[in-house]
DNA sequence: ACGATATTGAAAACGGATTTCAACTTATAG
DNA sequence: CTATAAGTTGAAATCCGTTTTCAATATCGT
């Protein structure tokens, strides 16, 4: 497995682009956030050490990482993409708490195996799929929940 | 199995809402569309016939037809929300074809019941999901295809 | 019919994603 | 080490679907 700076600086040369201090520092800051992340969240979060990077630059390379691999977009429904690392991540879906905003993370073979059977049953060939959860998690409803209102 | 016009004017009703003539106009129109219409398409539809109202009505009502149960929400992730007829629909998830835009429903209930499964070694409360695989349906694929660009 | 309340449609506002553009940086060639 | 071509940057502007505003209008209980 290559390393993800390796495979990004891979993806430039192919590319034709250019090698920026920022693209390196966006970079490193992006392997060592939590997952999840919205572009506005990540922005901010990197502003507090290099407050000399735009947004624009943010986003233009968090969509990089996304082309070459190295990130995936996910987007769970409330207006905002969200990357997480995907070079070495396996694959998973994710439980989505509707109260905290905790993602959780699972992976589950059975399912994946039924979504192809599916796909064939419907000669339909699959690239990509998604599958997500919503409600509480075990925090949000264990306690008492007093309506936010 | 409550009719959809009654659960509308029962939820119109218990809301202290009012019954208008745009109203039971686009919920006339929305119960013959063909599901997975955005907004905008449905609007665009809509006005052939009754070019009186407007977006802002039509996005009004459906937001009320999904409240009360008659319409569910989507969104495929291209970034317009989509609506379908609920009310007397069984439960499915889609099948998204990324060349021709063309919308598959499915149903599987062994898939179902393991999302109940992972949901409960996670001690979590679904409340909802979203499953969706996006892929080539059996007409784009078995034709050659030419690349887009 | 009256008055209180809700609805309507056009237009404006909103919010996140994306693009524009002039200044700047990088890579490559001489 | 320049020079030059080409790509990048950050701020601001733009885009585009969604949602809100508001004055005029319609509904509904009395
Ligand atoms: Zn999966
Ligand atoms: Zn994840
Ligand atoms: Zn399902
Ligand atoms: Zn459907």
């Amino acid at each position: 497995m290559k390393k993800p700076e390796e495979q990004f600086l891979d993806y430039l040369a192919r590319k034709r682009l250019k090698n920026t201090s920022q693209r390196m520092t966006i970079l490193s800051a992006f392997l060592r956030q939590k997952a999840h992340l919205s572009t506005e969240e990540f922005y901010l979060q990197l502003r507090k050490e290099h407050p000399g990077i735009g947004y624009a630059t943010v986003h233009r390379t968090l969509k990089l990482f996304a082309e070459c691999g190295i990130a995936s977009e996910r987007n769970f429904g409330d207006g905002q993409m969200r990357f997480e690392v995907s070079l070495g991540n396996e694959h998973h879906d994710h439980l989505v708490c509707t109260s905290c905003g905790q993602i959780l993370e699972f992976e589950n073979q059975q399912i994946e195996q039924l979504q192809i059977d599916v796909a064939r049953t419907h000669n339909f060939i699959i690239e990509d799929h998604r599958l997500e959860l919503y409600g509480l998690c075990s925090a949000c409803h264990t306690t008492e929940q007093p309506p936010v209102s």
